[in-house]
DNA sequence: TGTACATCAGTGAACGCGCGTTCACTGATGTAC
DNA sequence: TGTACATCAGTGAACGCGCGTTCACTGATGTAC
C-alpha cells in the first residue's frame, strides 16, 4: 500500500537531517540548512515534520525502534562478561553503534541541554545502556570475585568514559587519531582494568 | 585608582550569570535572565559587556587566570605519581576544581558546540588539563614498568571520563548519588586501575 | 487516446515571534564657585 | 552650606535581525468519462 512518494520525501528529509547534523550540530542548523541539503525549498519539510524538534524526536524514534529489534534478534545469547574480551566484544559494539548513529547522539545530546522534552529522550535511551552495562558490571566484578555493591557508580563511569570518547573522537576530532582498533583496544583495557577497580 | 563602582557593577553582572549559566546553561540563557538575577534593567549590562558571548568570554578568562596563578603558586612542588594516592589527590582536584568553576565548564562546553570561538576557548582550557594528566600518566605507568607510547590516548580517556562524570553529576544530577568521597573514590580507583591497564 | 477537472506535493516570498541590542531619557553623584 | 551645572550609571521601551513557520500559488500526477 504505502504513500511510498510521501515515504520517500519524508526519508530525504530526514536524511539529509541526519547528514546535517552530524556536520554542524542541531543547535547551529537551519531548517534551511535542511532542506537544501535534500535539494528541496524551505517550506516543503512542514508537510512531513511540524517543527524542527519534530525531525529530531523522529530521527530519535527511529533509533529507539531500531536498537530494540536489533536487542531482540540478540535475544538468544546467553552470554556472560567474564573477561577482556566480553568487553572488547561490547566496547565494539558501542563504538560502532555510536558511528552509525552519531547525527542521533550528538544532536540528542545537545538538544538535551536547553530542551526538557529531549533532556528526557535522552535519559531514557542513556537508561537502556545503563542497565545493559550494569549487568555486564556485576558479571565481572562478581567473576573475579570483588564486591558489587557500587556497581551502579562504576557503570555510570563506563557510559561517562565511552560516551564522551566516542562524542569527542567522533564529532570533534579533539580526542586524538588512531585506526578503530586501536581506539577500540585502548577503551577496553581501560574499561576492563577499570571494572576490576 | 579603581573606578570601585563600576568593578562592583562588572562583577555583579558576572556572579549573576554565573548562577544563571548553572541553573539553566548557556544556551537557554536569556541576557534578561541575567540582568534580573542581578536584579537590573536589561540595557545596563551592555555599559559593561558588548555582547552576551562577551560574559561568557569574560568568565573565562577569569577562570583561566586564577588556574594560572594556582598553578604558579604550587610550582614549588615537584611531586610525582607513583601511587593510588597520588591518583586520588588529582581526581580530588579536578573534582573540587569542576564544582567551583561549573557554570563556566558546563556553559562554555556547550556554547562551543555552536560558536567556534567558544570551542576554540574550550580546547583551550582542555589542553592544559591534557598535558598535566599526561604527564601523569606516563609517571605512574613508567613507576609500574609499562609501556608509555600510547599516553595520549589514555589521557583522553581519563580527561573524557572525568570531564563527563563531573559534567553529568554537577549540571545535570543524572550521575547518580553519593557522598563526595565516594565519589572520588571510585574514580580514583577506575582511573587507576584504568591507567594501568 | 484525449480532454476537463480534482488533488496534492512542492515552492519560496512573506510573516511574526523571540531575544539580543540600542538609545533617548532619568535621576543620582560629583564638581565649581 | 548652598546653588547651578556636568557627568555618568542605570532604565526600559522600542528596535531590528535571524530564523522557524505559514500560505497563496504552481505544476505535476491522478481520475472520470
Amino acid at each position: 500500500m504505502g504513500e511510498t512518494k510521501s515515504d520517500r520525501a519524508s526519508a530525504d528529509f530526514k536524511a539529509a537531517a541526519r547528514r546535517v547534523f552530524a556536520r554542524q550540530g542541531y543547535q547551529a542548523t537551519k531548517i534551511t540548512d535542511i532542506t537544501a541539503e535534500a535539494g528541496r525549498a524551505a517550506g516543503g519539510i512542514y508537510r512531513y515534520f511540524p517543527s524542527k524538534a519534530a525531525i529530531l524526536k523522529a530521527l530519535a524514534e527511529d533509533f529507539v525502534a531500531t536498537r530494540r529489534d536489533r536487542v531482540v534478534g540478540h535475544s538468544g545469547h546467553r552470554h556472560t562478561m567474564t573477561g577482556e574480551d566480553d568487553v572488547r566484544q561490547h566496547v565494539t559494539a558501542y563504538w560502532l553503534t555510536y558511528r552509525e548513529y552519531l547525527p542521533e547522539m550528538s544532536a540528542i545530546f545537545q538538544a538535551s541541554m536547553s530542551d526538557p522534552e529531549f533532556a528526557v529522550i535522552w535519559q531514557q535511551i542513556r537508561q537502556h545502556d545503563f542497565r545493559v552495562w550494569r549487568k555486564h558490571v556485576r558479571e565481572l566484578r562478581a567473576h573475579h570475585g570483588l564486591a558489587t555493591q557500587d556497581a551502579s557508580r562504576t557503570t555510570m563511569l563506563v557510559l561517562s568514559l565511552l560516551e564522551h570518547y566516542c562524542y569527542l573522537h567522533q564529532m570533534t576530532g579533539e580526542a586524538g587519531r588512531g585506526s578503530d582498533d586501536q581506539v577500540i583496544d585502548s577503551l577496553t583495557r581501560f574499561v576492563h582494568a577499570g571494572i576490576l577497580g
